[in-house]
DNA sequence: GATATCGTACTCGGATATACATTGTCCGAGTGGTGACGG
DNA sequence: CCGTCACCACTCGGACAATGTATATCCGAGTACGATATC
């Protein structure tokens, strides 16, 4: 069970667009670049945060993308959702309704105790998730960074921004 | 991100072996018979379990799989590690030490928010799974189950019982 | 000189190949039980 | 009648094929800016 990796580009992603004035946004391809990923792949991953909501698209010369709402508003839930979508990953096929044994009375409406335990445990990471917001990652990560870091950034933002 | 479906498969069969007198299990073939589901995959999935200590496998005439351990002591996590292993779903690859605006003096010492994020909600999930035994589970399907089930159970089980 | 029009450069969007992991199946290895044979 | 041996049926274990999903790339659609021609 493993995550697609995309999640991972956007989320960096969507945190270096949160540490920008906003309103602005960038191309996919200066996203890419800013951490040597390959240009259309991230291309396809922000087109499903774009399908999302997440984030707005601009097409066109000066277009790229920009965060839909305030970055306080982004959870990394509303991320992992956008790519890996909103089905959980244990899925109930309901085996305990085959077999030998399954008696014409037997009955169902109440809920598999394997599917609600799995149910339960995936809603606590969810909550976990939807807790951290974009702007708390992005605030952290210019806390952590050094001020010679901060400055090749801006000076790098000078010619990629929107 | 989904969930192999050899997880609800053992869960499941592992659950009717705990419902089973202590120390007595059945081959893999009846655990497929069971919830109608494929022999043989049921018996590779029965092997990672194997693998992993959770049950103990028996060859021969009379052999089969067993609980290791009582079922107690089996949590619906040590199911999940055995056949999804161990490592965790979201994957840091560090990609914020790539790209233009990496300075020489950069300090990747502290841990990635992105990471730590998904690392603490990772650890809740596994915290619910670890807390949900086999034992929890067997007692609760034996209480819903209705009386004409539970004699079905036990006069199909009379001759696959080992 | 101002304005309208055309061309161009740049960006997103979806369709299309490729690689990899999961799913599914089969046959060989191993083991206990059973029957036959000999003492 | 009892003990021993060989055979057989049954089970697990890992190797192998098929399928599906995630990964990776490319080309077409759309838009704004700028140059050019015209009034």
């Amino acid at each position: 069970m493993k995550m697609s990796e995309g999640v991972e580009w956007t989320a960096h992603a969507c945190a270096l667009l949160a540490a920008l004035p906003p309103g602005l946004g960038l191309p996919a391809n200066a996203l890419a670049e800013f951490h040597s990923l390959a240009p259309a792949y991230m291309a396809k991953h922000m087109q499903a945060l774009a399908r999302a909501g997440v984030v707005e698209s601009l097409r066109g010369a000066a277009g790229g993308y920009r965060l839909a709402r305030p970055s306080a508003d982004i959870s990394l839930w509303d991320i992992v959702e956008a790519i890996e979508g909103e089905e959980p990953a244990f899925r109930c096929s309901e085996i305990r309704q085959q077999g030998p044994c399954v008696t014409p009375n037997s009955d169902f409406r109440r809920p598999c105790e394997i599917h609600a335990a799995f149910g339960k445990a995936e809603m606590a990471w969810r909550t976990h998730l939807k807790s951290v917001s974009l702007a708390d990652v992005a605030t952290e990560v210019a806390r952590k960074s050094s001020p010679q870091k901060r400055a090749a950034i801006t000076v790098w933002l000078q010619e990629k921004i929107r």
